[in-house]
DNA sequence: ACCTTACTTAACCAACTAGTTAATTAACTT
DNA sequence: AAGTTAATTAACTAGTTGGTTAAGTAAGGT
């Protein structure tokens, strides 16, 4: 399919695109830079090719410093994608708090009352 | 990729599975309640391989009544998803706050002060 | 028992993806 | 001018995806 937000659900479904992007959060860098994590397990050429996959779903901008070519992250190429999202994160959420009521009566005296669910931080924490 | 946040991605990279999602989130249905919006455009077996991509994904759940399979939406399906993107809708957030904040500087007379960037809601109206 | 409804499985196919190596482009260095 | 560094493009390949039709399974209806 060809539509953008298949497009950018498509660029996040690979380990590699990922761990590119979090490197990029952390500031621009060029395309050796990005590269150096990942040449023993594949190409350069390889690379290339995944940030321009990263590039045509708008999460990344490339702008030439010489020979060197300046990649940085685009954030608001995720907005389509956090949009789509938000009804089910709702959702999650809503039945989180069900959860957590129904333990609560279950358990008749509350375990952890405030601080609900505590938004367990970083996900594909290994990237295999 | 077999990674399971892989996985999930993927699922969310068709625009006919997007579709099945968002039908499920009004309420569970059975398989040719889903399929009937996509008959036109695919094959029963076709609906069937798509629903199996996202019960994979963890994202529904299927339970037998009789012939019938009933489908529901597993909204805890979406967490690691949603944890992951939660470092980019931030700084999503606070690179159009510093629009905001730069438009207002260049504007001097602040055009719409309050309520920020207003959350355009709903993306994907189309799913061609 | 037999038919129908509701799905799934199997076998196949075209198009796409993620990788490869080799060649090419382009800018700086000496 | 010749060489080096940085990255891309081209041509190819194995494996995956999204679809097909045809056959199979399993439960309820008559």
């Amino acid at each position: 399919m060809t539509d953008q937000l298949s497009v950018q659900f498509a660029a996040l479904a690979d380990p590699t695109r990922r761990a590119m992007l979090r490197r990029l959060a952390e500031g621009q860098a060029s395309v050796s830079e990005i590269a150096k994590p990942f040449l023993e397990e594949m190409s350069l050429p390889a690379v290339t090719k995944h940030l321009k996959v990263l590039e045509r779903a708008g999460m990344l901008t490339k702008t030439q410093d010489a020979q060197r070519r300046l990649c940085q992250l685009e954030p608001s190429g995720f907005k389509e994608i956090v949009d789509f999202l938000e009804l089910y994160r709702h959702m999650m959420e809503e039945s989180l708090d069900r959860l957590d009521a129904y333990l609560k009566s279950v358990t008749s005296k509350r375990s952890a009352k405030k601080d609900k669910h505590q938004k367990g931080k970083q996900a594909d924490g290994c990237q295999k």
